[in-house]
DNA sequence: GTGAAAGCGCTAACAC
DNA sequence: GTGTTAGCGCTTTCAC
């Protein structure tokens, strides 16, 4: 067996009671002992178990995520900032993908008292997850969810407003022919973008060129593009309502030899990594997955110490690059 | 306080041992009490503590990993089956990624004996980390690392071989004029796939158009076809190191007006999921996802069970799509 | 400043 | 089949 804390006390001539206060910090500890105590766990290479820890204290210091995709930069990004912030704070996270072959019911992570907090990243099965956490009293935050109640921690971004600043700055290169590719009606997040598009256009006293359904896919902004150039008719510049629409759009457009931003201009929405990387670099609206993450540590926290409900709207922000010129270039 | 195992066993009439016995699923319990003691967990919402049950038990049941992305089609694969195959015998995996900032040395999910066991996925720091499972006694398996030795348990995808199939490929299509996009050679990968490449070349009495340096990147791709173009002279054909480089490299064609696959023939490495949504389809050497992480299961419950370290290498598998066709179309 | 003793909630022998 | 008795390795009173 390793050596437990019985050990170290032992070698190092004090009480596991003060071992256990080396290892917890407690200022409360001679230095001369605590050097001592520090020095025997070396050379035992004793290291504490997390599991008797735990049983100890009644917590695990554990924060738990689940993740439908491993695959996306948006949450790469968010991700890493709060398991940095969370580490400051002296918590850890631990991930959970979910896969479709997922039994009914959370993963093993937010059973048995695993975790002591979890936060929910665009929750595919939210309500269900809502109501077992609710069930189990574990304390969580959203973030990105469908549906808005007034009693749930949550951080939302203002995908209305993020349409409104992609649109309105179509608009003020001159832009008069504009279209929007939607993404799935299912998503909120859809349905706002949408809608400042359109309430956009309406200020602006501007028709939509059309408004094309989509599903956050590349092919959407494919299949688009090919119903415009087929009926031979182009709009000088499109709003999608994702980086990946965008890019499928870019990607017809050039194989038809229609320059971007010259003969369309095209704007996205996330701030998806690959999406600046071809050419030219897209324009979009990025989600600040900085503030998201940081925020969502915080209210967290909060309700880890009792803290109530809280909702926090964050504003996205226009990026402006290569993909979008007045019309005609 | 929650429900625990003894209020349970009061209110049921039983002892904690049947109790414990129920909860692990042993069939030395009359069926009789089975439901009794079913029937009151249900009426206490009762539900073991993970902690309580790892220190008696000495495990945890939990497998980690450590990602270094969070955006990796291949990785989101992998990891899937992992989480499957791992729940199906009885164990939970959890994730962690490093962030730029983690402090050196592990994250806190190999220490305090958080994990029975880890999987690394083409670990960022692999000797350091391997020491320091090796050094805590940790079971571990690696797949897809830089640094083979004989006695560490892991799984290595043939990438020469992949790069001789998709080399063999282009020839027998009747290309002469093919050019290879490198990746960083710091990798195994990139390097062993380089060296498929020119071997395939020299079976075939031909030398390369040219081979380039890149990053895995898609700007690598767009660099070389930049290059190329200003050169005034391409390749009928390209292998690219990685599918991003190969996106890239359409892209700088497509925008060129160079037809693909008519003009320049282009296939990558990987089969990332996005690399198939482009047009064309990209034509490209898939990594076996799905075995990798199967296998990867097997012989990390091997060690856990006291197997010695084994040493696998898959085979990757050619795809063929739409992005290669004869020289000219 | 330090320690003895009593848990935290579960499982592993060993009896019955 | 079922129960008794000890722990698993740590933290937490409460003394000293």
């Amino acid at each position: 067996m390793k050596a437990s804390i019985y050990d170290v006390a032992k070698k190092s001539g004090l009480s596991v009671v003060t071992v256990s206060r080396v290892l917890n910090h407690d200022p409360s500890v001679r230095e001369k002992n605590r050097e001592k105590v520090l020095q025997v766990m070396q050379e035992l290479d004793y290291r504490p178990k997390a599991a008797a820890r735990s049983l100890a204290k009644g917590k695990t210091s554990l924060i738990g995520m689940k993740l439908s995709t491993l695959d996306d930069s948006f949450f790469d990004a968010v991700v890493k900032v709060i398991s940095e912030r969370l580490a400051e704070r002296g918590y850890f996270l631990t991930l959970s993908v979910s896969t479709d072959k997922e039994p009914a019911g959370s993963p093993l992570l937010f059973q048995e008292e695993h975790v002591d907090g979890v936060i929910l990243l665009s929750p595919m099965r939210e309500e269900e997850d809502r109501k077992e956490l609710e069930k189990r009293g574990i304390p969580y935050v959203m973030i990105d969810h469908q549906h808005p109640a007034p009693d749930v921690p949550a951080i939302v971004v203002d995908n209305y407003a993020g349409a409104l600043m992609a649109t309105n700055h179509l608009i003020g290169l001159g832009h008069r022919q504009i279209a929007h590719i939607a993404g799935p009606e299912l998503f909120l997040s859809s349905r706002e973008r949408e809608r400042g598009f359109r309430q956009a256009m309406l200020e602006a006293g501007l028709e939509p060129f059309s408004i094309e359904p989509g599903q956050f896919q590349i092919s959407s902004g494919l299949e688009a593009a090919d119903r415009w150039i087929s009926a031979g008719r182009l709009p000088t510049a499109v709003f999608a309502a994702d980086d990946y629409t965008a890019l499928g759009m870019m990607d017809a457009l050039k194989t038809a030899g229609i320059r971007i931003p010259q003969d369309v201009s095209v704007v996205g929405f996330d701030d998806q990594i690959i999406a600046s990387q071809f050419r030219p670099k897209l324009t979009t609206v990025r989600q600040p997955a900085e503030e998201i993450g940081r925020r969502a540590v915080e209210l967290l926290l909060a309700s880890l110490g009792g803290g109530g409900a809280e909702q926090l709207e964050l504003k996205p922000e226009l990026v402006v690059r290569e993909s979008t010129s007045p019309p005609g270039g």
